[in-house]
DNA sequence: CGGTCCTTTGACACAGGTCAAGTAATGTGG
DNA sequence: CCACATTACTTGACCTGTGTCAAAGGACCG
């Protein structure tokens, strides 16, 4: 039986995907030409639109993958995990974000919800074939991909040669970006997921995120209004930081 | 005056964009039909073959991203670099490897050759234009886009959580595995890389790498035939230590 | 051959991990 | 709505893996 409570069978419910310019201004993505009117039915035709709630499985590293998601409404975070249960997390995904794009038969990575999440989900090989008659579509997946690429490798430059002060700094810095790009103020930032989560993504312990955060906080560079926001008191100083000067 | 000595003007030569067969076979890529004459004659009417040298620098990050680059012979680094000169190697390239693909103006990541190396190159302007006519090219691009962003995940897999040890150790199975797709035996393997890169890849230090291997030898794991070649003596518990356990 | 660079090895330091305890937030059943 | 259990977060004391600094081989090169 399904993870996923069916939210609604497609009808007049609309995707990032389809809605290019919504999500090309919210990522900065350079060229991406609309979708037709009847490009966007096509799309939306094989679509679901499917619920998860916080800590529910979306999918899981290795099982086939029949699907491919984007965030609708929620956030989202993805990770792979060692023999031994160490985690790594290596993205948070939030609305008009893709999961599941894979070259291969199975999921490269785990996928759960933070909070509670809308998703479309379309079936991989209905997508495939759609790819082929929409060019303009699979030229946004390739646009797509290849920012994902660098944010991938934005990150690896954090884990291998960042210090922890560094990784914690990068990491609020890169809320708040992307909730800019949402169309929010980006100050303050709402951390959707919790300190052992931050931690996995960072590579590091739940005790060394806490201890950076409370030294920010005593240094006058943030201020932690509750315990999942966080309002940040010297942007400038911040950036500096996370580019490690 | 360019940074590179062209070994010839398109003619003739082939470039593994142009046949995925091969590349497809070396990568285990799933889907990619290959190319006919006349698109591959398309492709390599626009490319030249182009030669670097040990140490030279191919294209710097944040320089505009003209060219579109596809190894033919050789190998390259690439890596990025924080303000105070710490150094992150996303990666290391060989044959059929691409460089240079971004949906931004400017490069993500600094490129130079490790050894002699000839590289296929594309003008960005020219393959883009390209891609518009040749949905199949565009496919392969994807695929590719797709593979890498698998392996990016396992380097912050690697980065975020995996010990010095185990961090060597999935260093020389990747290039292991990387040198049987492109049809060698796998073992003994062959660096083309210095201790530095190989430091500057894992997020260690040179002194950390050079002390993990002699202690890998000393334990019977490994043989250092030379500095520049090593054989696995135990291959299989060398991937248990990989993978974790 | 003498110099330069790369690699190895050693002694020591420290950032961040581990273990343990305390406190605050959240959820649950009565 | 309140006791109580559970989970999440913080803080402290201590430990260890890896970094830092220094020096000694080796390889390569003019």
């Amino acid at each position: 039986m399904s993870r996923f409570s069916v939210v609604h069978q497609a009808e007049r419910h609309v995707t990032h995907l389809a809605h290019p310019c919504d999500t090309c201004a919210a990522r900065d993505y350079s060229s991406c030409a609309p979708l037709h009117a009847d490009e966007q039915n096509r799309l939306t035709s094989i679509m679901q639109v499917v619920g998860v709630m916080p800590h529910q499985v979306i999918f899981d590293e290795a099982e086939p993958a029949d699907h491919v998601f984007n965030v609708k409404e929620g956030s989202v975070k993805i990770f792979k995990l060692l023999a031994d249960g160490r985690r790594q997390i290596t993205g948070f995904l939030f609305l008009g974000d893709f999961l599941g794009l894979t070259h291969n038969d199975s999921y490269a990575y785990s996928a759960e919800a933070l909070t509670p999440t809308q998703l479309c989900r379309f079936p991989r090989r209905k997508l495939e074939a759609l790819l082929d008659e929409l060019p303009k579509l699979e030229q946004r997946l390739l646009n797509i991909a290849s920012h994902e690429l660098a944010a991938a490798q934005d990150q690896m430059m954090l884990l291998g040669r960042k210090s922890a002060r560094e990784r914690v700094v990068s990491f609020l810095l890169l809320l708040s970006n992307a909730s800019i790009r949402h169309g929010q103020s980006g100050n303050p930032i709402v951390l959707p997921m919790s300190r052992a989560d931050i931690a996995d993504y960072l590579g590091l312990t739940v005790e060394t995120v806490s201890r950076t955060l409370t030294q920010l906080k005593a240094q006058g560079l943030i201020k932690l209004l509750d315990e999942k926001q966080i309002s940040l008191v010297k942007p400038q100083t911040l950036q500096g930081i996370a580019t490690g000067f």
